[in-house]
DNA sequence: GGGCTTGTGTGCTATACCGAACAGACGAGG
DNA sequence: CCTCGTCTGTTCGGTATAGCACACAAGCCC
């Protein structure tokens, strides 16, 4: 009996081989990501790269008007700062802890090191850009064309994927600046939800009642994004 | 004197360092590229990129309601495919052939062969994609809270920097596609842009008469995207 | 010329969402 | 207890876009 490595509670890093991860533990660092904490602010140079645990990461993009949009969730199945890697070391986004938890922190310099190596970890984390890829590009579609009931049941299950337990927290308000409307809309939406008997609320907590329904209820978005990121990052690997 | 390299037309092709250039010249085909082309269908594997040097190419989201949305363009900037070297070799998306031209052809293996030697060419690579997914993301938001007079400045001038002169074809149609839209909501907004003395048009045919008035007539989006492209992937490298 | 396809303009109704204002309801803290 | 801030529900009017139907005009093929 080899003794196995206890695991992290991030999937990629718990997918990493056993030769990476000892090169990486030393300098890996558990931190607390408190609810609105932000990662990255648009266009700043990311220092560190994060790979949450049980917290979860959104992506947004902010407009000058203050407006902005979700353009990606992260959680446990990935990492904030792709371009650490990619290259140019920014991004015009800006990263927001959404659900508050922890998650192990890296400086980018470790990151940039590793991947010159050219080895599976490269290739791993180019997977994973791909799949979010994938995602950024189905919300976008998700935007122009479904309505904001179908959007915010795919908005629910997206947390509901990257938590334990079947409850949230998160306002409506919170909510109408990740799907980019107004707050009344998720009000309205969120009742139509609670009417079908699939939640209930009250005061930012969201008690998820028929996960089966909520997903009935999404768009294929949902759904496709979701294989997408089984295909390109199989659990088990 | 040396004698200098003939450029290809493709700025990614021409950046590349001479010792890649005449490993990759053997294997590159040129090709025509019609209007209509689809190099990609959702999901299917990737046996070519493409580097497009006059020919414009649309990355398209097709949802099952037959509804579209364009995610980004592709032009002699960039390449088509990315997800051969990123991994996975399909993306759910479709890349359409949207403004006729040529470009060059190679075998996702010889990309993937040259990726692997970890050099020049694939930071070259990997920032080229880290812009496609600034131009992604920001459609998005766009799509999302911009006027359709604004995106369709945008559009405009995304296929006009693609293009020498001053002239594009492209139905309404065509464009509606692109934008998610319908068909009219393209005729009332192009009708506001010629009644401005912006454009002029007629079936299938849009002359650009003011292109500074159709920058400051589109949203920010459009300069952040370029912005991006010019950080990422200087003219001169 | 006649008949066809393609591209563009227009007129309706329906609906989804925005903007703003406000009322109630709960919880925390003094 | 009361106050205050946060969260949620409701209302009303305005706008942008969807959906549909149709008219017209220009080019193409016969």
């Amino acid at each position: 009996m080899t003794t196995t490595r206890p695991t992290c509670g991030n999937q990629l890093l718990d997918a990493l081989p056993d030769a990476e991860w000892l090169r990486w533990q030393p300098q890996m660092e558990l931190v607390d990501l408190p609810l609105g904490m932000v990662l990255y602010e648009s266009g700043s140079t990311m220092g560190h790269v994060y790979f949450p645990s049980n917290a979860i990461v959104s992506l947004l993009c902010v407009l000058e008007s203050g407006a902005s949009a979700e353009i990606a969730v992260v959680g446990h199945e990935g990492m904030v700062g792709i371009s650490v890697f990619m290259g140019g070391g920014s991004t015009p986004s800006r990263a927001v802890v959404q659900s508050a938890g922890k998650g192990f922190r890296l400086r980018a310099s470790a990151l940039t090191d590793e991947f010159a190596r050219s080895g599976p970890v490269m290739h791993l984390l180019l997977r994973y850009t791909q799949a979010l890829i994938t995602q950024m590009t189905q919300t976008a579609v998700c935007n122009r064309h479904h309505s904001l009931d179908q959007q915010l049941c795919r908005r629910l299950l997206l947390s509901l994927d990257r938590l334990p337990g079947n409850d949230l927290v998160m306002t409506q308000e919170l909510i109408a600046n990740m799907l980019g409307v107004r707050r009344e809309g998720v009000t309205e939406a969120a009742l139509n939800l609670q009417k079908a008997g699939l939640i209930r609320y009250a005061r930012g907590h969201i008690s998820v009642l028929d996960r089966p329904g909520l997903e009935q209820r999404t768009c294929e978005c949902y759904q496709l994004v979701k294989t997408e990121y089984d295909r390109l990052l199989p659990p088990q690997l």
